[in-house]
DNA sequence: ATAACGCGTAAGTTACTACTTACGCATCCG
DNA sequence: CGGATGCGTAAGTAGTAACTTACGCGTTAT
């Protein structure tokens, strides 16, 4: 049917989603209540929360009449892994940088160039 | 002048440009290598370099006729920091959901909800 | 010098996305 | 039984962003 997972980066590339999951990250919580500490409308956050679901990066179930949603470990885990990695990359290039210092065929970097 | 530092999380969001951020991560190369190796022009990859180097995710230095990108430490700090972050309240939470006792995110009734 | 290479940027197009309001469906309370 | 609360979704819109081609500038090679 439609895009089954999401793509956990772009969940949170959005900086009000981004506040939303952080805000479900911190304790277990419902639409309104998210609602009311920011600067958008209900629906839109309801359409976030989407997003962080299919995102697998939050789980919901229903309470009386209220949905209460929290996090999930699933969809973090990728994007944990994928930054360690690019982590420990640039962790390798930067000491190879650093122990060759530098190649004198190129002036120095530092100059301001204007 | 770039008082716009660019969000890190929006410049790895979108999945070509991820491509060459991994591509450089990988190892120190120029505009034309990461080009080759992608479905897109090269411009698209100048600009994708752009955004990478406004959030501070590569550094770049030029050589003779060529520009040579690597990756930086220092926009990738404040996301693995967040991530962590949301990592481990995640954690918590999950633990907190395992042990049956998920408490209100206000200070709440004493007993047990239920 | 002239050509070829490597690159950044400008300009234009197209697709997506984050938001709004309006609505309908459940669930709790009087 | 209503009316109120909590929520998701539909529909419409304005802004953004990811691409393309065209171009100009500096550097290397012939």
């Amino acid at each position: 049917m439609e895009t089954s997972t999401v793509d956990p980066w772009h969940a949170l590339a959005d900086p009000t989603r981004r506040k939303v999951f952080a805000r479900v990250a911190h304790g277990q919580c419902s639409v309104t209540e998210i609602a009311r500490d920011l600067p958008v409308s209900r629906p839109a956050v309801s359409q976030h929360l989407r997003v962080l679901l299919d995102a697998q990066l939050v789980d919901v179930h229903q309470q009386g009449r209220e949905r209460l949603y929290r996090p999930r470990l699933s969809g973090l885990e990728g994007l944990r892994r994928e930054l360690e990695s690019y982590w420990s990359q640039t962790l390798t290039r930067f000491k190879d940088v650093a122990e060759q210092t530098y190649e004198p065929t190129t002036p120095a970097p530092e100059g301001k160039t204007r």
